[in-house]
DNA sequence: ATCATATTTAACCATATGGTTAAATATAGA
DNA sequence: TCTATATTTAACCATATGGTTAAATATGAT
């Protein structure tokens, strides 16, 4: 198992923990923003978007650029990837309780394996609808 | 964006945001164990150890099966799947910040070509080892 | 200079978290 | 039945978290 930076995940799996703080960062997905903006759909103080502002912040998930009297906030996504990487670890396991496909997989090219098999699950999911 | 069980997601990132649960989970990645395995390599005591388990069960992560004195403690990484997906979101993001092959991309076929330049990117970092 | 706007900081509060030790529980074995 | 083993529960503690309101700060506009 590949080595993590264990405080950088703490921070950003925390960040994540919250639904406030995921939602901020649906919202920074579709663009900059503004504090404000940032806080209007929660029924929360000023202050308290602001705390989240900040834990996302330290997360690294956040950048804030001062700009005169208002803050434009950003999305910066890069500390996902570390948090993707550490689950994707855990793939074979959750795809193979899911089905029995697993027993076709050839050990030797378990991933490129497990991607096709990924596939096929998903095609059968969407018929299944 | 796909509408996630909040509630579920806090759970499974709270759970990931404590390194001694990231633990547990890759020992327990190595196959069944019992509590008091599971605890050996901490320098915390059993109490502890029993709390951060009650964590993952709660977010679905484990699953405790008693069998007599003993319990033994299994993975169950099901949840991880839904976490995985809510962060892939972002991938498009993280992936647009770390270079500029991004501006090849078809935007109609954003997936593919997203999985695609992946792997180019995963080359590239290989060569610079 | 004054006032309004955008945002953060401070002080506070209730509850959650992560740890401890001591006691309780359940079961295996002599 | 008595004792040792495996694990959890209870009670406690310090600190962290997520919220509040009020005050402070910084900048833009008149």
């Amino acid at each position: 198992m590949v080595k993590y930076d264990d405080s950088q995940l703490d921070k950003v799996f925390h960040a994540l923990s919250d639904s406030t703080r995921r939602a901020i960062l649906a919202r920074l997905s579709r663009g900059e923003a503004l504090v404000t903006e940032i806080a209007e759909p929660f029924e929360m103080s000023l202050p308290a978007i602001s705390k989240h502002l900040g834990v996302l912040e330290k997360a690294g998930l956040l950048k804030r650029h001062k700009d005169g009297r208002i803050r434009r906030c950003e999305l910066n996504a890069a500390p996902l990837e570390t948090a993707s990487d550490w689950i994707c670890f855990y793939r074979s396991f959750w795809e193979a309780q899911l089905d029995s496909l697993t027993s076709f997989l050839d050990k030797n090219k378990k991933e490129k394996a497990v991607n096709k098999k990924s596939n096929i699950v998903n095609l059968i999911k969407k018929k299944e609808k």
